[in-house]
DNA sequence: AAACCATGTTAGAAAACCTAACATAACGTT
DNA sequence: AACGTTATGTTAGGTTTTCTAACATGGTTT
């Protein structure tokens, strides 16, 4: 968790920018901070600030919603895929640097798997693509 | 022009943040904008707002200042290396579709030759990696 | 030395954002 | 049907960020 996310997890984007990419209003975005959905990095001047994971997540949270479902149940779900992804990174490290390609194959099968199982939320993990390059 | 350029063309970033990208202060990145080196997009509140090729395009600027050139001798050259990039890819775009394998093999030769002559700054381009994925 | 260049600094105004509070429509519960 | 809860809208007052314009300054060029 160094390279690659240590960029994706820079907080960049003011609340006005987050708004115009996520179509929700500064209002929708604060309520979910409240009811820790997510949790944007702040200015010295105490203005929030948005990485592209934050953005990510306001766009599944978004989905979610739509699909009728409370803070709670997002909570919940964001937390879940949370440790999965965490789970499924540490595997995939692991696996890169000691295993064989038996058991490498095994966790690839096991990856896609898992993708298909919580919703499709892991299909929308890294929509971001729709406004960059 | 369209995907790719369009996304990375999005004005998304205010001046702060790109202060701290860049590492330029306020005044600079005004004064370039002032002699035309940078065209940064602005809000309906006059605010302007950055797209991740205006980022690139300063620490381009940075890079060339740092060489000694002034902002003259900058927009020239960064004049042509946008005409460089268009004729470029547009060669690269009709290559695609209609020119055989041994043509398209010189394209990329060119492409690279290109590269190389104009300082560095081909390799700079996309320096934006530094920041994400 | 005079002029110019790139940048710093300051002032006053406007935009964007902040928190907190109250309002409300939709919904579920009693 | 009345009530409470949830997610969001709206408003108010305050703070931060950005804006333009002007003047200041050290380093170059002439």
């Amino acid at each position: 968790m160094s390279g690659k996310e240590l960029r994706r997890s820079m907080p960049l984007f003011p609340i006005g920018t987050v708004m115009q990419l996520t179509e929700l209003t500064a209002r929708q975005i604060r309520y979910y901070e409240e009811h820790e959905l997510i949790s944007p990095a702040r200015t010295d001047g105490n203005r929030r600030l948005f990485s592209l994971n934050d953005i990510d997540r306001l766009l599944e949270i978004k989905d979610l919603i739509d699909q009728g479902i409370n803070m709670a149940g997002i909570k919940q779900l964001l937390l879940v895929k949370d440790q999965q992804a965490n789970v499924i990174q540490q595997q995939a490290e692991k696996a890169k640097q000691e295993l064989t390609d038996e058991q490498l194959r095994n966790l690839l099968r096991q990856e896609l798997q898992q993708a298909g199982r919580f919703n499709r939320s892991s299909l929308r993990q890294g929509d971001m693509s729709r406004f960059f390059h």
